[in-house]
DNA sequence: TTGTTCCAGCTTTTT
DNA sequence: GCTGGAACAA
């Protein structure tokens, strides 16, 4: 056994981690600090040193990509296979079980998956069932109330006799969309870890045997936990004395989604024998970028506290541009790419991101514009589309009939005559006698109840789903996806030249063929289930991006929650303007401010060598011209770090007498407005104190203007302001 | 029943 | 400015 591989990698405080007895041990470490390193270093160690067997492990993270990592970093440095380990998601350990146990779960043995797309279509379906006008109670809203009661553990049978008038309003609908899964056999994500919770709760034997089975417990972004996910490892580790959990409470940002971020602050309380050790060196980022990303998130009340240093020198100041509108923004941030390019460096190494997707568009203009490759992340993933979901929901029908959202989507598509008012028949039906609509449709068509044209319609199709599933019943599952996709005439709809984008939907629908071909069943899975179930599962439990152009040399777009674990040599941290970033909503909330600056820091600390932040004055929103103020996170920045890059081609300098005389009377004569304000003029506001006019806009009652005061640049409508000319 | 046009609405999104 | 859904006409 050679343990100086494990720990001579490690720094003192990571190696005080990995080394620790096996207690409560709790990891605050800081971006950049190696987390991973020590959680995969730990697990090792406790193998190869404890003598811990593989079997025993449990190591959970919130996402695929984290837990593939973790695993081919243990195996790499164990030198030997982690299959019998339990390294995985949340959601995909808790389907695990759940497929071990359907039993005691109480579920059909080939429960499906309904991905949260799926979930709010059930809802809508719903609502329109209970006549709910989606104005008054959208879907959306419906859909966010169910998934905090699952994740606070309460069915609806819970909230019985509720007084609140708000819970009183969705009681009904909650009711609705449980039985209607029940009848279905799916699951939502949620519900996959409430029946765990359940499972293990209500059966001391099952419970029993994995809290012997599990000696070590690993979990990875401990402050992203909610409730439910917290009170499963709980249960796990009844003792309290075998879990080892790494986080960083200044790397919480996904509280509006559920996470209990008192799950890290409490965790001194709940686990008395803890030890909690801090990693604050980090080997990513240059002196400059951390002391930013300090100041920044010392602004944030509730921490636990860190503060992160580094042997590195200082670097380069972190550069910042105001810029005029969007578009002068994204035209800076592609030139300095371009720059940095002929520089001889790599477009992998840089990212830009920014708080909401809407922001891409003007990037990905310019880029466009000037060729650069580049990659969207977090656009539409693969099975998430359209063609992919109507194939999958057909073969979710091939497994289940019953699977009512599956019969709800592609009952009609490809169109074939069944129309609204079928559609609504046969969910009346199937609401007043609670079955599911594949059986309403069966009694339909045998007691003859419809026109002749719709029950044809409709009987043509139920055949066509029994036909598909006894020509391919025995076929490997490749064959089975490329038949259905074939015979239920999805191929032939998207080939048509009038759909939009035809090319690029049959070649997903080819390559979810190739996935099928490639799917290999879990070799640990020892459910008995078939392979298109699991196929399944795979899909709505691993909703892959799209492999493509994954390993080409393009600048990397996304946003800040995207970029969380994520590192970049150069970073563009764009649109840092009030409203925006910080978002509108969040400007008013002292506790979702506080989840946005951390945002902020999560931001900062994603780059290694250089980082601009860019503003603009003016932005296109939702198609309208919005005028936009620098942001509070960027003023919180000390001026020592920052650079302020002057734009060029606008005035912008506080300029002396002299050179604005110059300047005015070289200016086109448009930009020369009849107003008693000009260019360049200096003037004097009651509360912003000095300034200097940089720009003017429109006339009379909507003249603006752009005036640049000692630590901020505003838009001001002259005729209510009352400036004074100096 | 199907295809078109018009209108409201809009953060972030691991599973 | 783009999208999804509802209200229309064919």
């Amino acid at each position: 056994m050679d343990i100086t591989s494990i720990i001579a990698p490690l720094n003192d405080a990571q190696r005080e981690a990995v080394t620790a007895p096996s207690q409560a041990m709790l990891i605050l470490a800081g971006a950049g600090s190696g987390k991973t390193r020590v959680l995969v270093h730990r697990i090792v160690w406790q193998i190869q040193v404890n003598g811990l067997s593989p079997q025993s492990i449990l190591a959970v993270t919130f996402t695929n990509k984290a837990a593939n990592e973790m695993r081919g970093r243990v195996e790499n440095l164990l030198d030997s296979s982690a299959s019998s380990m339990w390294i995985g998601t949340f959601h995909g350990i808790a389907h695990r079980l759940l497929r071990r146990h359907a039993e005691q779960a109480r579920l059909p043995k080939d429960f499906q998956v309904l991905d949260s797309n799926d979930q709010q279509r059930l809802i809508k379906r719903i609502l329109a069932d209970l006549k709910i006008d989606d104005k008054e109670l959208p879907a959306k809203e419906v859909q966010w109330f169910i998934n905090e009661k699952k994740d606070a553990a309460l069915r609806s049978f819970h909230l019985v006799g509720n007084e609140d008038k708000n819970t009183r309003r969705f009681l009904r609908i909650y009711q609705e969309y449980e039985a209607s899964c029940e009848r279905s056999g799916v699951v939502d994500f949620s519900e996959l870890l409430l029946r765990v919770y359940e499972l293990f709760r209500d059966n001391d034997n099952i419970l029993q045997q994995y809290q012997q089975r599990f000696s070590q417990i690993h979990v990875d972004e401990f402050q992203d936990t909610n409730h439910l996910q917290y009170a499963w490892l709980t249960l796990l580790s009844p003792n309290r004395d075998n879990i080892f959990v790494v986080g960083d409470d200044d790397q919480a940002i996904y509280g509006w989604r559920g996470a209990k971020i008192e799950n890290i602050y409490n965790f001194k309380d709940h686990y008395p024998t803890h030890q909690t050790i801090k990693l604050e060196q980090n080997y990513r980022s240059s002196g400059a970028i951390l002391k930013a990303a300090n100041h920044i998130i010392a602004n944030n009340k509730s921490r636990l506290g860190k503060e992160l240093w580094t042997d590195l020198p200082d670097g380069e100041k972190i550069s910042v541009y105001g810029a005029f509108s969007d578009v002068d923004e994204a035209k800076y941030v592609v030139d300095r790419i371009r720059s940095w390019v002929e520089e001889g460096n790599k477009r992998v190494d840089v990212a830009i991101l920014y708080r909401s997707n809407a922001q891409s568009r003007q990037f990905e203009e310019q880029l466009m514009l000037t060729k650069t490759p580049y990659r969207v992340y977090g656009g539409l993933r693969f099975f998430d589309r359209a063609e992919i979901k109507n194939a999958l929901a057909y073969l979710r029908l091939l497994a289940n009939r019953h699977d009512d959202a599956s019969f709800d989507r592609v009952v009609n598509t490809p169109t074939r005559g069944i129309g609204l008012k079928t559609i609504d028949e046969l969910r009346q039906l199937a609401n007043s006698q609670q079955i599911s609509l594949w059986m309403a449709a069966q009694f339909l068509i045998e007691q003859k109840l419809l026109p002749n044209r719709a029950g044809n319609a409709l009987f043509y199709f139920l055949d066509l789903i029994e036909q598909l599933a006894a020509k391919t019943a025995e076929l490997p599952l490749g064959e089975k996806v490329q038949i259905v996709i074939e015979n239920s005439g999805l191929m032939a709809f998207y080939g048509q030249d009038k759909v939009e984008k035809s090319a690029e939907k049959i070649e997903n629908l080819k390559e979810l063929v190739n996935a099928a071909n490639l799917f290999k069943m879990d070799v640990n899975s020892d459910a008995d289930i078939s392979e298109l179930s699991e196929f399944l599962s795979h899909a709505a439990l691993e909703s892959a991006e799209s492999q493509a152009n994954e390993f080409d040399d393009c600048v990397q777009l996304m946003t800040l929650h995207t970029a969380k674990g994520l590192e970049f040599r150069l970073v563009f941290l764009v649109g840092l303007e009030d409203g925006l970033f910080p978002s509108q909503q969040s400007i008013y909330d002292a506790g979702k401010l506080e989840e946005e600056r951390r945002l902020c820091y999560v931001g900062i600390t994603r780059a290694r060598e250089k980082l601009y932040i860019t503003h603009a004055e003016k932005r296109l929103l939702y198609g309208r011209e919005t005028p936009a103020s620098k942001s509070r996170f960027l003023r919180e920045l000390p001026s020592e770090l920052l650079e302020e890059v002057r734009p060029k081609r606008e005035v912008s300098r506080p300029m002396t007498a002299k050179s604005s005389n110059f300047s005015i009377t070289n200016l086109p004569k448009e930009m020369q407005s009849e107003s008693s304000y000009r260019l360049g003029q200096r003037v004097e506001h009651e509360s912003f104190g000095a300034g200097v006019i940089l720009k003017m806009e429109g006339e009379g009652k909507t003249e603006r203007a752009l005036i640049k005061f000692s630590d901020d640049s505003r838009w001001l409508m002259t005729l209510y302001t009352k400036l004074h000319v100096i």
